[in-house]
DNA sequence: TATATTTACTCCGACAGGCGTAGTACGACA
DNA sequence: TGTCGTACTACGCCTGTCGGAGTAAATATA
């Protein structure tokens, strides 16, 4: 089967992150598994690239963080909560799929077209 | 209006220039001029974004290119014709998007979702 | 006739997101 | 005791895109 390879994905990690944060925040690991479960094994997010989209989008004021210390045995867990801004960019970026989505297919051989 | 961001056409642009070679040969300033009418000016390709896929492409063996040195006044115009290996990429490419796309559209905020 | 625009590229270097690799640390389970 | 799952962090490379500049001939405009 065709992999989703990073070239293609690249820009909207963000928008499938802050999806997951609209209704309640999460962290790093529960978003993971969402993803993955969410899109039914087809994309599996790296973990680095998951926190550096947090550590990115929390420096653009997208999101915002909060470490729980009190975990079972002194771990700690970065929660990350969506902010005004980020649903703003959110409903942005969702847009702009629109508007590329439009585009791109213009050049792809859908169902039934010949190539 | 939204526009269309290096990111999100990462990975696009070769198929996009591919399709455009599908049937005819094709140089530079013609494909760039096609996907600016196709795509009803809402895609504007940069000129070295297009010439350095070009070089890519033909790397890696998608492309080929042959230089017309009979125009007039010596001027020269590089052609470009989709390789066997570039039809099977740029097929594997479409499939590729159809898999992103749906994986996507699990994220993303579609009419009359709220957001 | 002079100037501007269009055609058709080429070269260089910077940038940013994604990713490979590695490491840390704790708890549970076998 | 060792592996697996949880929950990250740090470092540095890779690659496609893009800004800027330059070249040069053909054509349109004044």
């Amino acid at each position: 089967m065709a992999e989703i390879s990073s070239d293609v994905i690249r820009g909207y990690n963000d928008i499938i992150i802050l999806y997951l944060l609209l209704n309640d925040p999460s962290y790093g690991y529960e978003i993971s598994k969402q993803i993955r479960t969410l899109s039914e094994d087809k994309y599996i997010i790296k973990e680095t690239t998951l926190y550096s989209a947090f550590t990115r989008m929390e420096k653009n004021g997208f999101v915002e963080s909060c470490v729980d210390q009190d975990l079972a045995g002194g771990k700690k867990r970065t929660y990350y909560r969506i902010t005004p801004a980020g649903r703003e960019y959110y409903r942005a970026k969702c847009e702009e799929w629109m508007l590329t989505k439009e585009v791109i297919e213009k050049f792809i051989a859908g169902e039934g077209r010949a190539v």
